[in-house]
DNA sequence: TTGTAAGCGTTATCAT
DNA sequence: ATGATAACGCTTACAA
């Protein structure tokens, strides 16, 4: 039953009477190949339970069909989704996925890089930290031509794609929401502007509040890791304030920092959406548990990696070439819900 | 700048005027080696730019340093933090982790398994998807002695070990605290009893029901996914009783059911916890953002993810045997919330 | 303590 | 369409 020794490509070859080039040939569907042939090799293979060695055949072909992830980290509705849509695409273009989470820090992710490396991943699918300041840490994958791919908290390089939504736009929407719900002192909760995401949401921010010739007061905008606890200072900070030099509206570029300070304000009375209206980003799930439920914006991590992978393998496979391509954007929608809400949906 | 050839052990050897033999042992730390000869080696090899080929190494050692991690899904507050704990002591001891989810379905995870096996992943820590009805899609691990360690979500085999908590005593205090309240008609909220966390807990509850001769009334213990529908289903329900035949507790098996079950009551009306007392599971980041805040129960993800993966390790390089070790449990914490406190603490 | 040499299981190259 | 043979880079008896 349990078998103890391993069935290799010579046993099925002497099996059939074949040379152990064919069988590997066969087992590959090379095209110079007997179709029946292929079969009888197909069979003995199942029949005796071989199953190939994948150390053996990277070896011999210095390919690894293993794809890296960086993540800032695992415990996200976004990432967990996007490796789900990764994952779809790899394993049907026969990839396997090696997945690392820097929690945020550079030098976790460094270490990451280093281990990826090593492991001679074919490609790297990469979100960065929140402080990583600079790719030095990529360039032995850039200086080998191994494709990396940026996904959401994308790097600029000219040796690689990134894919992301529109921020800026998407950050001008919710602000222009905001704007039309009556809000004319808005703070901007971001996050480190290293990040593509935070850097253009606050341009998508600032862009609107131009436009409607608002003003960004004084420490209207903040920085922060945008967690629970961000979201709470934020809270305390406005509190701090006079009545009359309170922003009327929020805009967090997380769910989880617009979350906390909602519920602290709460808290202390404040009502929302009509003292401080709030717009957050991301839909993460917690945004229909607060209440009045969270505006914020959606997107699909599936969707976008789904998308990341797919260029990373076509080009693997020379179908296409990312360095030709430089950004891929994909769509995401604002969600209007009770917390922005003051007065009707126009139209 | 950019190194195009590969740098191998032989290389170092020229270079040092050494065997390829000594180097191997002087990369790999092995006890019958000159000290000062080991120093140079290591430095040549920092110099020369060189890096381990995993495939020829595993090749050759039949080893694969290499830990299959399958999960029912990664967008979770436990999972995240027990894939991080493992990471910590794989790391640590050098292996590399390879990462898959079901999404909670019985045929992924069997891919997944027949992956893993194919991958030749040394060991396998697991925690089981919803629907899995027994462990025959593992018996390629148990038939070629390949270690699994079941952690959470545990299935039982001579050949393996858990590593879970007292889901029974947890249940059974969150019961008792909520008789302590003066519930006497509580709900159960449970998952599909395949699963030992969901029969534990259940078993728990009743266990304590037992002991305060408090009744369980028809369809008072529920079955489900456990998902936020599943809460706004049962909050339906209940809403679809006479006042006088609710139920005036409800313990859910996972906070999410019921922090969605509670939002739908109180849309309707109902009174948090005087009408109604809540209490949940796994101390999930939502739990804090319901009002009022759930009552649930706490444990380590990451502490869980550590002992196994230690452990998984340790048999591997021999110094423990986890076949003689069924079950390891670790600690968990009820932590009271105002879901649940009709009145002060006792003491 | 170090060297020699065989071989892990596959694929690439060159023949046939 | 198939076969023979030589790597791929490393580890490990065994020898020295």
């Amino acid at each position: 039953m349990a078998e103890e020794k391993e069935v290799t490509i010579y046993d099925i070859a002497k099996h059939l009477n074949l040379s152990a080039a064919t069988v590997s040939r066969g087992l590959k569907g090379s095209t110079l190949i007997n179709k029946n042939t292929r079969k009888k090799i197909n069979e003995a293979a199942k029949e005796l339970g071989y199953r190939s060695n994948t150390f053996a055949s990277n070896l011999r072909s210095r390919q690894s069909h293993t794809l890296g992830v960086l993540t800032p980290r695992l415990n996200s509705h976004f990432v967990s989704a996007a490796l789900a849509g990764m994952e779809d695409v790899a394993s049907r273009e026969g990839y396997r996925l090696i997945i690392a989470q820097s929690l945020e820090d550079v030098e976790k992710e460094k270490s990451n890089v280093q281990s990826m490396f090593n492991s001679r991943v074919d490609g790297l699918l990469v979100s960065l930290a929140a402080n990583t300041e600079n790719l030095d840490h990529f360039e032995p994958f850039f200086n080998r031509k191994i494709p990396v791919v940026f996904f959401d908290r994308v790097g600029q390089h000219p040796d690689s794609t990134s894919v992301v939504i529109d921020n800026f736009a998407a950050a001008y929407q919710v602000t222009q929401h905001l704007i039309e719900q009556g809000c004319t002192r808005i703070l901007h909760l971001g996050g480190n502007l290293l990040r593509n995401v935070y850097n253009d949401r606050l341009k998508g921010f600032k862009q609107a509040l131009k436009e409607h010739n608002l003003p960004l007061p004084a420490k209207f905008h903040q920085i922060s890791n945008l967690s629970g606890d961000a979201g709470v200072q934020a809270a305390d900070w406005i509190l701090s304030l006079p009545v009359d030099k309170r922003p009327d509206g929020v805009f967090s570029a997380n769910d989880t920092a617009a979350v906390f300070c909602m519920l602290r304000l709460k808290a202390a009375g404040i009502k929302i959406p009509n003292d401080i209206a709030f717009a957050g980003f991301n839909n993460d799930p917690i945004s229909v548990v607060i209440e009045p439920n969270l505006t914020t914006i959606d997107y699909s991590g599936y969707n976008i990696g789904q998308t990341a992978a797919k260029n990373l393998i076509n080009h693997l496979k020379g179908s296409i070439d990312i360095y030709m391509t430089d950004i891929i954007s994909l769509r995401s929608d604002l969600i209007i819900r009770g917390s922005s809400l003051r007065k009707p949906p126009v139209g």
